[in-house]
DNA sequence: ATCAAAGTACGACCGTCGTCAAACTTTGAT
DNA sequence: ATCAAAGTTTGACGACGGTCGTACTTTGAT
């Protein structure tokens, strides 16, 4: 049966803070709601870029489902995750920017891929 | 000797999201910072209002300090502690504001106490 | 009907973190 | 010199959470 098919998401009002923060402070979730900011629609769970197993993955997803901060639904065997964006900065304004941008600017300076190589193309760090 | 006395502050450069989130995720240094992001001036460890032992808040300066968060600095037998709001706000731009922003809001509603007769007196349990 | 793909659920493991009490240090007042 | 106030340090403890592998479910294609 379908039935748990169509997961709980919180009512925008039950949103808090301490389950944002506590949702957003592991890299592996910042980094889904990153992607997920700067994409331009949904992705489903195997389309993000992640360093862990298909199950934690699950956990992460469930965990920022439960925080209210994305939107899950099927699309054949595929799990869509839609960022809600503009619930999240109706409750916190600007938190979900800040934080993103903060983050963006946090893996320039953080993965730095060992810049053995040559490649002169597009080194731009600024 | 006053060797320890001047702890150790992370350069403004090398503070990072990952340790600021992890500092701000708990709600008694949220707290903190909130009340010192709302204070005119700086506040000595022991005029905050925690819920914590001595010792634990100890432990909570010290993890918002290595975060880069404050400063902290002797007068006596006081240490006080100073918000570097502008430093923060160089680096992650909005981040403070919407956080401290959100905290103030969650706090409103977190604490209902007991709103049971809608009396205008208000209902101190403390 | 069969099979592969995409996720989920369930335990288990283990490191980290928040917590406290007790002992200690430094400072300032008497 | 003595004492109190303000924090720190240390060690211990318990809970929570991120991780994985395995088994399972649902869907869509053959």
């Amino acid at each position: 049966m379908e039935a748990d098919r169509i997961p709980h998401h919180p009512d925008v009002r039950t949103i808090t803070l301490q389950r944002v923060l506590d949702a957003i402070v592991d890299p592996v979730r910042r980094s889904i709601v990153t992607q997920l900011y700067g994409a331009s629609g949904d992705i489903a769970c195997g389309g993000f870029d992640l360093p862990v197993s298909k199950s934690t993955a699950t956990h992460h997803f469930r965990t920022l489902r439960e925080a209210g901060l994305i939107r899950q639904y099927y699309a054949g065997t595929s799990r869509m995750n839609a960022l809600r964006r503009d619930e999240i900065d109706e409750v916190f304004p600007g938190l979900l920017a800040a934080v993103v941008t903060a983050d963006r600017g946090s893996r320039e300076t953080a993965n730095p891929p060992e810049p053995t190589g040559q490649g002169l193309s597009a080194a731009g760090s600024g």
